[in-house]
DNA sequence: TTAACGTACAACCAAATGGTTGCAGAACTT
DNA sequence: AAGTTCTGCAACCATTTGGTTGTACGTTAA
């Protein structure tokens, strides 16, 4: 589990694998500006409607989509809390980052320790 | 493209995927705390050396992290930049959301409109 | 010099991915 | 009632992924 959020790894996988096809981060800008149905988004890209459906089945288990019903229709759109869930993973490790900075800059700022005994290195 | 961002979609994919793996993500957090040699990497999971090679070596060609050689043994280290360009990346969807609500919020702000000829659509 | 260590890489394998076509059912339209 | 539209799903296929073992080579230590 990444623990302040909440996620377990498999969501995490399922979250960045879904990101990692271009068609699928297209559909996830275009769902967010507005919802479509499947058929409109299967419309602006050159392959089959089923392929369509699959990219839109895996952004829905990933939890960057939802769909709703309307008639015959299903209307696809995005959910900002997933990509707001992810940026927070990110920031974790921006975090991380900045804290060794922030280590190695003691570690200048300090005068030249004559510590007696050997560091532990581990 | 990306537009803003000067990353081509491979490029985009790459990383992606690359984080859409627990051992890799695990690795990512490790060697942005500190750089560590693969081996000392290797010792920390349990699957062959060979088997975490191969998940630097996908995090080195996604940009996450940055090989050095010292002697025999080769340095990874994270790479804050490419964290930061995935941000980048997530924050464009982020706007696109905000823009999307500003835009329902305009449209319930304004009066009945009456508008004479039938509504542009699409 | 020999032995051990750290790495790289090839070959192999099972499972997942990303595409296809085809069929069936639900919901509108005429 | 009949036809069209929108969707879901199964079956199939080629490629990629994520793991393995084995071999080879440069570097450090005895």
């Amino acid at each position: 589990m990444v623990a302040e959020l909440d996620l377990s790894d498999a969501e995490v996988d399922r979250i960045f694998r879904a990101l990692a096809d271009a068609t699928r981060r297209d559909i996830v800008e275009r769902v967010l500006t507005g919802e479509q149905s499947v058929s409109a988004l299967a419309d602006r890209y050159d392959m089959s409607f089923a392929a369509v459906q699959k990219h839109v089945a895996v952004l829905e288990r990933a939890g960057l989509v939802t769909k709703q019903n309307r008639g015959r229709e299903r209307l696809v759109r995005g959910n900002p809390d997933a990509i707001r869930r992810v940026q927070a993973l990110l920031d974790r490790y921006e975090r991380l980052w900045r804290a060794r900075i922030d280590r190695l800059d003691a570690l200048l700022a300090e005068p030249p320790h004559p510590s007696p005994s050997a560091p532990e290195q581990e």
